[in-house]
DNA sequence: TAATATCCGTTTGGTAGCAAACGAAATCGG
DNA sequence: CCGATTTCGTTTGCTACCAAACGGATATTA
């Protein structure tokens, strides 16, 4: 384990190490677990004053965008699910992507309890301009990497969604 | 690189290589990334779901109280950058942490502008019992990863947050 | 078929989070 | 010194997010 390659972020995690080394700790999984969340928002953060400030999209916005854009027209359930949002959370999205033009909603015929949404023909032009642009920041964010460095922080990460997520 | 290592995942992301396969994408990169987010998420919402509600911290709060502990007393620009929050966002988790008797605000007589921040002995008694409940939990959800794919896991995931967090 | 239970999206009430404006306090320049 | 600038933490206004309560619509069952 060579605990001294990148001397920008290793310190505090030493420091940890010197101030709870005593107690029986499990540190492998403390670093990875923090490093993952940390990743999470530096990489949320860079997005939404990036690419996506400039189209007026939250994160949650744009992965709706993109949700409905790869799947077409979803209910509202299987929406949120697919964004990994409450539904609750889903309404509020969707609503102000509603405000935008983005995005419509419509009654189901068949079952006066549901709402589909689908991309308006803004939302449509919005997503697949931005999209390509916010792939390349994507790629920024993980120019450190070899593409077989990408592909195993990829599948990490999956074992750790597949354990965390069954709760 | 199997593909097919992981069922439940795999197939949104072979759906939308179908569907945008077409384009000249970064597939690699937007795995990658977008893994970081949703692990990020899931581990978060089970930890506070979990651990922390029993405490009656958010995620924010726990870590605040965290850094505190490992740090000591703390001046509170310091203690929003460690803890990689907005300064405007850390008085607001400071004040939820004083109201809950975890954390006390003392004025430096010094520099009047200035606060520092330090947990209390509540705040001591509660962070010395719930970290190491905290630890099982990280643990846990990456039970799927070995020692030696912890600590890489770890190192990319660092990599990233030094690219991304330099904007 | 009427009462009950379940299901669906929205609303509500709360915390979290950010950026930008703010006001008080310190520092700097002349 | 004294005015202008910078540096703090807080406040403000906004979006996002969740859980739980809600109310209308559909299913179930007796």
């Amino acid at each position: 384990m060579q605990n001294r390659a990148d001397p920008r972020l290793l310190d505090a995690e030493r420091l940890i190490q010197e101030r709870l080394g005593g107690r029986r700790l499990d540190f492998d999984s403390m670093l990875a677990v923090s490093n993952i969340y940390r990743a999470a928002t530096a990489v949320r953060r860079r997005a939404e004053k990036g690419v996506l400030s400039e189209f007026g999209l939250s994160w949650g916005g744009f992965t709706t965008l993109w949700v409905l854009w790869v799947w077409g027209e979803m209910q509202s359930a299987d929406l949120a699910d697919e964004c990994d949002l409450s539904k609750g959370t889903l309404t509020g999205v969707v609503k102000t992507l509603e405000k935008q033009g983005f995005v419509k909603r419509t009654p189901v015929a068949a079952d006066r309890r549901k709402v589909t949404v689908s991309l308006t023909g803004a939302g449509l032009e919005t997503i697949e301009q931005l999209f390509p642009r916010f792939n390349l920041y994507e790629g920024e964010m993980v120019i450190n990497l070899s593409a077989t460095e990408k592909r195993e922080l990829a599948e990490l990460l999956r074992r750790v969604i597949v354990t965390a997520g069954s709760s």
